[in-house]
RNA sequence: UGGUCCAUGGUGUAACUGGCAACACGUCUGAUUUUGGUUCAGAAGAGUCCAGGUUCGAGCCCUGGUGGACCAACCA
């Protein structure tokens, strides 16, 4: 067990109590459940992780079972991705399991609630059966079948199993209560007719269950004791309970469901309808395309399982609403690979750099460090020669004194070889760099010991000999959409917000030799840039290389100008994303730090409060006359609002009067001196 | 208009039966550095949605508001 002093989620703190009041250790044990319908992404990691991580934690077995209920939907390809995404991640399921195996056990249950008198056959159309449901705040009505004689339902029922009846022509409903303020217990569906086969019992059933009836049963059959799922199931838990309730044998144990927030990342989307959508309008090249966040993009990407496993773990589990910010996630992939990845160099915006004391024809063999944070990592062999290219911006003619990298007439080194000193520039006729002519110091070699090359220089540069070096191509990705949030949008569809320049793809990278024997499953940090590793497109002779994500670049940072976002709440305007909040609600919350501040801030506050006091009227206000003597920020507001009020034409009365009276006999001098002013 | 859930720095999570709000990411300094990376040292940033109550003491408990999410697929 891990040490207490490891704060622990709420879902923990859940299986703490249970063990605490005796349930059995040994009797833990849990699922992960995912529909085959699609591919695995960030958000389902969360799942898995919290599931096998209980199963590591606890020593409990976990089951994969397939929730696959809908032969309309599901299909092979899905499971065996999925397998292959849980597997890449590092988990081992106990069991595989298919809702589908229980089929026969779930019929058998179904024909015992219909002899007593629990579930019936309907056969009225969907339409029908939508508008007799009534609505979340309307009472539903009674379908004119709900009565029929168990032989009856029996009977039809037996008929829907043998396939008697066209799709969608009868259903199997249990009866429970179509006044329930929870809509899940309006007679709800347990069977449905679908003419499909399906891609494990093919075409032995054409009734199948739907989600309610086939889950806390599969919980129960294979004895899971928490079963997690995300929030919106929250309303299914009564339903989820009632069936277990016809069923329940006390002698086994009965499975318990619990919900959680779904993870959600900042610039993307995460349901597997809408990723399904970027994929079949080719916005993306498929479920594993990079830019995507499902886990064989993230994999493709050149993210490791560690690092989602951390993400998973850092991002934590909770019952609120959340967008995690990416850079949480790329946080953890930095810190992964800059301890594992092999660096390399490779130039991707290339411009030619003649060293002109350096003999022609001359090349020669450097040694480059595999990783600096890896001590026994090695070495491996980096030409040099004449002829280099460098980054384009690596180089300006005329450099500022913030700019580290080569200029005219200045020193930097390139990695692992030479000091050179930047002598001249070759140019169009349109004025573009052709070639930067430099002259090194044949003393400085990176490792020789010398005292020349040990000398500072202000910057140091990535390379890559043009006579040795081989070309390939590199994709480099932004994120897919511009939004942080683009499916919060009721006006708008998140394709809206779609980054027409999320892919960017550089034909010819010059890359040092090293690389061609890459494999693929080896990352690499082009020195300075970031992360690669190989993509699967890439052939022997035409390599292809992802970007996973860029070093962190506090250069490129200080050439923005991005908003400073560590400042303290701006009490000016609170409207953000929350939506308007009401003017004196908003009053409220600045108030109450009133008494914090001074000076510019406390100006600022006592403005907005005017300001807002505008939209705010005396019946909203007058209750707060009220307020607690001690909580002097807020009267401050309630008669600051009040001062607005006045002006507008508002007439004294006791009330106000009263109010104003034991303002003036505060002490608090701010609090005072607004009062004087009314009176 | 009903039911259910949620509300803690910019973001994500902590705070065990009430006891001076913690950690991580991000941001900003400075040092080190043959990666403007890493590492190291440090800083700023919330008084916990609002109000009332209980209490010696409330982010945690009670009441009433406010805001957000979810619920009416023969989907899961």
């Amino acid at each position: 067990m891990k040490e207490s002093t490891e704060s622990l989620n709420f879902i923990e703190h859940i299986i703490e109590e249970d063990l605490a009041n005796g349930f059995a250790k040994d009797n833990l044990r849990f699922r992960f459940p995912p529909e085959p319908n699609g591919y695995l992404h960030i958000g389902h990691a969360a799942s898995i992780c919290l599931n096998f991580g209980l199963g590591e934690k606890y020593n409990a077995p976990v089951n994969l079972r397939f929730d696959d209920t809908n032969p309309a939907k599901e299909e092979q390809e899905y499971v065996d991705a999925i397998k292959r995404d849980i597997a890449w991640l590092g988990f081992k399921w106990a069991k595989e399991c298919y809702s589908s195996d229980y089929f026969q056990q779930l019929y058998d249950w179904a024909i015992q609630l219909i002899k007593e008198g629990k579930a019936y056959v309907d056969q009225q159309s969907s339409e029908q059966i939508a508008a007799q449901k009534g609505t979340p705040t309307s009472p539903g009505s009674p379908s004119p079948y709900r009565d029929r004689s168990v032989e009856e339902n029996l009977d039809l029922f037996e008929k829907m199993k043998n396939g008697e009846f066209e799709a969608g022509s009868y259903l199997l409903r249990a009866k429970i209560d179509m006044a329930s303020p929870n809509m899940h217990m309006r007679d709800p569906i347990l069977y449905r007719i679908i003419n499909k086969a399906h891609h494990r019992t093919g075409t032995e059933w054409c009734i199948y269950p739907m989600y309610d009836w086939a889950h806390g049963q599969s919980d129960y059959v294979e004895q899971v004791s928490h079963s997690l799922c995300t929030l919106e199931f929250k309303a299914h838990r009564e339903l989820y309970d009632w069936y277990l309730d016809q069923i329940y044998d006390s002698k086994l144990l009965r499975p318990k469901q619990r919900e959680f927030a779904r993870r959600n990342l900042s610039f993307t989307v995460m349901s597997k309808r809408k990723l399904l959508e970027l994929v079949q309008k080719k916005i993306v090249a498929g479920w594993d395309d990079p830019r995507m966040p499902t886990i064989s993009g993230l994999r493709r990407r050149g993210y490791t399982p560690d690092s989602i496993r951390k993400f998973s773990d850092v991002a934590g589990i909770s019952k609120r609403d959340n967008v995690t910010e990416v850079s949480l996630l790329e946080f953890c992939i930095r810190e992964d690979l800059n301890k594992t990845a092999t660096r390399v160099m490779g130039v991707l915006n290339p411009v030619k750099l003649i060293i002109t004391n350096y003999p022609e024809g001359k090349s020669e063999i450097l040694e480059m460090e595999n990783n600096p944070e890896l001590p026994n990592s090695g070495t491996h062999e980096v030409p040099f020669s004449r002829e280099l290219y460098i980054e384009r911006e690596d180089f300006k003619e005329e450099a500022g004194k913030k700019f580290f990298r080569l200029s005219l007439g200045n020193e930097v080194r390139l990695k692992s070889a030479y000091i050179i000193k930047a002598e001249s520039v070759k140019k169009d006729e349109n004025g573009n760099i052709l070639e930067i002519h430099c002259t090194y110091d044949a003393d400085s070699r990176s490792g020789s010991g010398t005292e020349a090359s040990q000398r500072k220089v202000k910057g140091t540069l990535h390379w890559v000999s043009i006579a040795h070096a081989i070309k390939a191509e590199v994709r480099e990705y932004d994120r897919l959409f511009l939004d942080e949030a683009p499916d919060s949008h009721e006006d708008k569809n998140f394709l809206d917000f779609v980054n027409p320049d999320s892919l960017k793809i550089i034909k010819e990278a010059y890359l040092e030799p090293y690389l061609a024997n890459a494999s693929m499953d080896e990352k690499f940090q082009f020195q300075r840039l970031g992360y690669f590793s190989l993509d699967p497109d890439s052939k022997s002779d035409a390599l292809v290389f992802n970007k996973t994500v860029g070093l962190k670049d506090t250069w490129a940072k200080q050439n923005i100008e991005n908003p400073p976002q560590n400042q303290p709440k701006q009490p000016q305007t609170q409207t953000s994303n929350q939506g308007k909040r009401k003017a004196l609600n908003e009053i409220q919350q600045i108030s109450k730090k009133l008494t914090n501040f001074s000076g510019e801030k406390l100006n600022g506050a006592m403005s907005s409060i005017l300001e807002l006091a505008e939209e705010v009227s005396y019946e909203e206000l007058s209750p707060l006359f009220n307020t607690a003597a001690k909580k002097v920020g807020t009267r401050i507001g309630v008669m600051l609002t009040l001062s607005v009020l006045l002006n507008k034409g508002q007439e004294r009365n006791a009330e106000i009067d009263a109010f104003i009276q034991s303002g003036l006999e505060d002490e608090h001098e701010i609090l005072k001196a607004e009062a004087q002013k009314l009176v």
